[in-house]
DNA sequence: CGATTGGGTGACAACGTTGTCACACCCCGT
DNA sequence: ACGGGGTGTGACAACGTTGTCACCCAATCG
């Protein structure tokens, strides 16, 4: 900037108006600012403004897993909302890992991000309180925030969903219904849980723990489980998967059973709802009824909210709670079998 | 930093030195500083720091949209290496717009990243050469940069991937062989175009333009494209289909066809090869047969190459290409039908 | 004709760090 | 007692911007 001023014979300040469209400037100065700037290729450097100005226009995003479909749709979402509102969007994954997300978000803050859009894998955000304080804003999406931090929170109708998928199960008629859930210390497993038991209860139908299996979506693992659990004597009729990474497990699984393991029984015959869409789900045999949520959503509501709060928006901690639907498709309207 | 100074009693300096973990200062003075910025919940202004060391231990990575998996999958291995490498990564969807990329790619510079990681969705990347000779160093992943600029290349085997696809349906017994590309003015779609017109050559094979078409991969177009083509006189007996999205909608359309369209003929005996390998193409009936390139190999590689020059290595621009491997699942071994 | 406005411009400090250099001090060997 | 080397510390400038304030000069007004 020095040498552009230097070039053009003006004052730095003069630059700077020019770079800035500020007004003020006499038209025949501001064109020969303009000459030199594209002569000497010169580019302002944010970082300078930024520490001059306080505010970085840019926000980070802390997800599981920017490959996880369901995270990278919330992810584009919430990129173009920060477009959108002239920010830059610094992406970290957590990968489920706590320590990592605390450390993201810190190097996020150091970077002094305006503002933060966190799915938390951790349940312990203490470490954000004196960010909080120091006044950058964060927002929590599709997970909540864990105790004692008074933040915005989107979230879905994780119970809700659930009770009305495990609720559809229940009207075509089975009795025998198994949950596969993510890891039981996710909220969100935890909350679907917690639907599959309301639909249960609702229905005047036991709770059979025997029935239910939680852990992370590993395809060995539900693979075993779900063997395990086909080789009782009175197997569930149904299945209630708890995410889209598990629900696709789950059909893998049925699939290698029905054609390798367990002689006689055809468990692609067993009714399937899984929590989350999934692209190509309509075109499995059968294809595959879920309870839909709308990562997009959750990901433009929690960044709406998120750039509500930097324009000046002080109210209180805000609480959002996106809908779910259901699309039948087949696989949740199969009989029971027994 | 001021404060913690004042409040430790020492300059400065000795603050930025105990927060940097710099030698050279004593135990005791170190403790009270340390006390100090507990005390003030102080975090070091990364944004300062840039300004003065000129590096800011961040890179931009430019994709097409986050939200295709075949994207996420690269990102997210960029991401990881670029943890490795202690930055944090800028991500911005072009959405296959040139200006955007531009727009992104020049506000990333703007923010001075060290690096970036670029799938291009222009052909024209003359922006970018006052960055380069400014130091920034950028890798191209995926598609080649412009003309003109010589800059490090991450590709894979397009034209060879789409060969071995192709030969392999011919070595089925096909003849006819539709090819379902992505618009004719990406990289990768051209390549590949030119890697079925090999395949068809090398065993003496015309080439039939109207069973050869390029576009979005949009499912009405698809859907309307594929509906042409197949109620010709002479329909093809097997489809090449150009990209994961491509397939996707070749797959939906032909399931459309099957049940809905065409009198008579069944669609869904058409050997279907499609180059990039998707989440569940082997829970599909029949199985789908791929070209499986390896988008977070591809991501890795730029990643790593980028750090390298980071790193100093200033040798020439180099050009890697990833190699692509076929996995037969069944689409693509049914046999022609006539 | 002097006072007043206001548009255009510039000097300077400040943002929060870090690199450079110099200083004060202590311990040691002479 | 003196010089030399090391250790711990601090003063100061600089990074590239922008906000504040003051200045200059022409046009306008009383």
């Amino acid at each position: 900037m020095n040498d552009v001023a230097a070039t053009a014979g003006v004052a730095l300040k003069t630059v700077s108006r020019v770079v800035n469209d500020e007004p003020g400037v006499n038209a025949a100065t501001a064109a020969r600012v303009r000459q030199a700037i594209e002569l000497l290729g010169y580019r302002r450097n944010d970082g300078a403004r930024v520490l001059r100005r306080g505010r970085t226009a840019s926000i980070g995003l802390i997800i599981e897993d920017v490959s996880d479909p369901f995270y990278s749709g919330l992810s584009r979402a919430v990129e173009d909302v920060a477009i959108r509102n002239g920010s830059l969007v610094f992406t970290g994954s957590s990968g489920e890992d706590p320590e990592r997300e605390r450390e993201l978000v810190l190097a996020f803050c150091a970077r002094r991000v305006d503002g933060l859009v966190i799915v938390p894998a951790g349940s312990d955000h203490g470490y954000l309180a004196p960010e909080l304080s120091a006044g950058i804003r964060a927002v929590f999406a599709d997970r909540p925030a864990g105790p004692g931090l008074d933040v915005d929170t989107v979230l879905c109708d994780n119970a809700g969903g659930a009770r009305s998928g495990v609720a559809h199960l229940i009207a075509c008629g089975h009795r025998r219904i198994g949950f596969l859930g993510d890891s039981a210390r996710i909220f969100t497993a935890g909350e679907r849980l917690r639907g599959y038991r309301q639909a249960l209860e609702t229905a005047g139908l036991p709770y059979d723990g025997s029935l239910v299996v939680m852990g992370a979506p590993d395809q060995r693992r539900v693979h075993a489980d779900l063997a395990r659990m086909m080789e009782r004597g009175d197997p569930p009729t149904a299945l209630f998967t708890g995410n889209g990474r598990t629900t696709v497990a789950t059909l893998r699984a049925l699939e290698a059973l029905g054609t390798g393991g367990l002689g006689g029984r055809s468990p692609s015959r067993i009714a399937v709802v899984g929590f989350d869409d999934f692209e190509l789900a309509d075109l499995l045999t059968p294809p595959v009824t879920v309870i839909a949520q709308d990562p997009a959503g959750l990901g433009r509501t929690a960044a709406e909210l998120l750039f509500r709060r930097l324009a000046g928006d002080n109210g209180p901690a805000e609480r959002v709670q996106l809908p779910t639907h259901l699309i039948p498709r087949g696989s949740g309207e199969l009989p029971p079998t027994t």
